[in-house]
DNA sequence: TATTGTTATACTCTATAACTATA
DNA sequence: TATAGTTATAGAGTATAACAATA
């Protein structure tokens, strides 16, 4: 009947994580992924924090340089943002002079992004740092592993 | 010369998603790992819905389920909460008589956290569906790929 | 009338500061 | 003084509604 053994049956408020039982949680795929992203997305603003990309400006460079030209509509979908949300965005790259928009000659609602020279200059910076940051994240995985990983993600999703 | 030819090179409006260069996301892990999290997330809350279980509070129950007393910080820190944010749905979880919060004996500042038996009803029911739900958000893989991929996701992570 | 882009706005999720009570 | 929990609040991200210009 001793009561402040502050070792013995103490489980309760003594519980630390390790002695957890998580095995729910580790075999939830949905549960490991929101943690996978939640890293990759916080080792993300640490590593290019210097150059002000974010998960979503690094995405929207990127698709504007590899498809010049693409409108908004397209973006937003490809990216999984909704079309407000992602104008917002574009307002503030091309006032601070990374993208520029055209009006499409051929139909005049349509807007063509481009980057400027500047953005092209950022996002070339950006995609310096990126295998190295990759790199990083999947540390505890081999070569093999981080290919695997890869490919199953890129099967799971159709893109 | 031409102009109003919409088939030659009109790339610009009338790209679509169907033709644009999309490799350099498809390369990249965290944009990837954050369209499977948007997919699994859109996938449980139609799954779930008939039983109001979201992603966190799913999360919530089964951990106090499997770890009966553990207090509110260790399960904000296990499920990457915020505590204040934590506090807020543990409130209405309470309130709705799913859970019970129990103080301490030997340390009283300390909160206990109990499932009481509608809240066990409720993730016995979620369990339920959990088998089928991840199966068909894996349907593209087979079961030797979505072990893999589980299995890859568990040593990326410092659970 | 339908579509593209845009603005305004609401809502949810997440983050920070400060307070209470125990230790 | 430090810690666990809580409250209040601010911020970021995401959602819907409505409008202008063009088709």
């Amino acid at each position: 009947m001793s009561s402040k053994t502050p070792k013995a049956g103490a489980k309760s408020a003594e519980q630390q994580e390790k002695t957890l039982d998580l095995s729910a949680l580790q075999r939830t795929p949905g549960f490991m992924l929101r943690l996978a992203q939640l890293k990759f997305f916080e080792g993300f603003y640490e590593e290019f924090a210097a150059l002000g990309l974010t998960p979503a400006t690094y995405a929207i460079f990127a698709v504007i340089r590899d498809n010049p030209g693409v409108p908004p509509s397209s973006l937003a979908s490809l990216l999984r943002l909704r079309l407000p949300n992602l104008i917002k965005i574009l307002n503030e790259l091309e006032s601070s002079g990374f993208i520029k928009r055209n009006r499409s000659k051929a139909d005049r609602r349509a807007v063509e992004l481009m980057l400027t020279p500047k953005g092209a200059k950022l996002i070339a910076e950006g995609a310096r740092l990126t295998e190295p940051y990759n790199r990083k994240m999947l540390a505890p995985l081999s070569e093999a592993e981080q290919r695997t990983l890869l490919d199953l993600l890129n099967r799971m999703l159709p893109l």
